[in-house]
DNA sequence: GATGAATGAGTATTCATTCAT
DNA sequence: TATGAATGAATACTCATTCAT
């Protein structure tokens, strides 16, 4: 009875946490960052204001473990994807596909966590994924294929700018482009742009 | 003597507007929109917190007018260099050159422009920029010397988020790659980019 | 228990909003409404500033709210009075009576509801009231009981007028003139200003 | 030479304290002492906001002069216009008649006299007026002529409110009622209310 | 006298955070 | 744990008033 009581009292609050989390989705995604008050989040969780510091320890806690959450979870989306790839081209073109297939389900997280108010968070990720590409043209470029004047670096931050900002144009209203041209396109951009022939 | 009088109080209040908005682009560069008060704009730049409303209606007018002013001087600077290119390698490459000079002698009003807190202002900027590339393109497409899989809207994004991206990271410390590489990168990215083969 | 928990807080809202209300009620009466600030209200009342605005929208709302009880009260206390009232002079009398005696009672919500803050509010209440009175001379005219050249409407106006004033001179020092000799000076007036003869 | 350069400043420093006293009269009429900012004033006369206070200490100074003037201007106003009355009646009439013939002419200005930002200033005049009328009703009084529960004081504050707030409220459009109606409205209501048969 | 830029105290209002129940 | 009333520092914005030119 007492084991049942705490589980009980644990579940509840797991799921207002929980409730909390839902909320601070929402309206951090439309609002951004500081356009939201903690108050707006409880009220929207239906939980009394204080509830939110007993499960957060302010608004950016909330915020940041939204984002860092969210990474996570994207990575792994990402990681089990491209697990089986053959080549480079089904590599790349998995990770895309990976990556806009995970917006697609999570429209409100992706907006955080690329919308300019995670500061690195959302950066950081692409940039380990850009990394991974641009790595692997160290290589051409040590073996000469690709061109010196491809400074690795720079094609990394180049793709992290470019998909993050295609990603957060095309949610937004993702009828306009079928889903697969933009993974087409990115493919086909990224692969010239880091394998020319 | 009514002419000096009047100069002297109109090249006061000119340079008190002037202070003003050297306080706003610092502190704005640094702090960001929301982390920045019109008190701490007025104190950076010695005058009384009243005074800032004499001059600009709220801070976001502030903020508006530095980045449509930064933007106009960023375009001009830009149509300037490549008024006399002499092909297309030539006036990508112009762009990219031009985009990075001004960058680097105003750093932080290009952190305002691009910073995410300037809504639109920043990219259409780039979008015009992206577009006529991309617009380039569709002849291409036309004529079947570009595969009908690169859209040219997402490759338009793709090119104003490369852009914008690159330039933020490239001016926060501009001393890890030359500015010679990063130019001769992207110029290369967005030639294979945009036009395979 | 939890019953008890929300009472305790619905008391202790209710009294903290009793107590800014009796407090905007004595500093309104005395400095009326633009001489008085939320912060002196909330400072009256023991509270912090902000406690203010989780309990009115602004300073005119409260100013409002206590406008409109005062009106309600006084209503309800003057038809109470007089619905027993055998006659004219009965009826006229039993209002006058009630509006001093209410103003005994309330001497800072009527400074309010007549002070000129108030907007109509308090001439509202005042017009139904001498309305009452002028038409049933309509009657009177129309009977030719009434001279035509005595006009319903300024008479109404006439007798508002005269009812505020007084009033409001009155209780600001009640001492001078006997009660029961104001009251009964007003209801001869009135009587005699619309019933001559 | 000198001289008539000495009127000539004079001239000019007088006619910029009339314009700020006029547009201190339209504006103070419409928007009341807290509606109204002497930079408003300023600009409404096509002065620079500095030149207010070469003229008045004050906003509060400038607002009080002009309800003192308008006083006198109306006491002259009403005097002369009862100087050749020739019983009690046609003294009654009389100056109801200048009071409606004064505020037809100044309505700005009598709105700012009995306004109730005013203060005792518009009151005071018009408590003289009916001083004078209820001091003669003492003699009645002492002569059997009027029933003792007229108190005289009460009479007094009686006929201001009736004036003011009838005056106030035909300006604020004069068409309803026609001013002789008024006028003689009130002839009757005064004198029938200390004067009854 | 007149100008008008500048001052800075005053006022309203918000909101992250605490704490008694 | 949850509640929600209360806090008070932070911030935006206004405006009567001053003063160098």
């Amino acid at each position: 009875m007492s084991v049942s009581r705490q589980s009980a009292a644990t579940r509840s609050r797991a799921n207002t946490r929980g409730r909390l989390l839902t909320s601070g989705v929402q309206l951090f995604a439309r609002h951004g960052l500081n356009g939201v008050t903690t108050h707006d989040i409880a009220r929207e969780a239906g939980v009394a204001s204080g509830t939110f510091y007993l499960h957060f320890s302010d608004k950016s806690a909330l915020f940041h473990e939204i984002a860092v959450d969210t990474e996570a979870r994207l990575r792994a989306h990402i990681e089990e994807a491209t697990a089986y790839a053959a080549d480079l081209r089904g590599a790349v073109r998995a990770e895309v596909e990976a990556l806009f297939d995970f917006a697609e389900q999570n429209r409100d997280t992706i907006r955080i966590l690329f919308g300019g108010d995670s500061g690195a968070a959302g950066s950081e990720l692409l940039n380990a994924f850009a990394t991974s590409i641009a790595e692997g043209r160290r290589r051409d470029i040590a073996t000469g294929e690709m061109p010196l004047e491809i400074e690795p670096r720079v094609l990394s931050q180049a793709l992290v700018g470019m998909l993050s900002r295609v990603l957060l144009w095309w949610i937004e209203d993702p009828d306009p482009v079928a889903r697969e041209t933009v993974i087409e396109t990115l493919t086909r951009i990224q692969l010239s742009g880091t394998h020319p022939i």
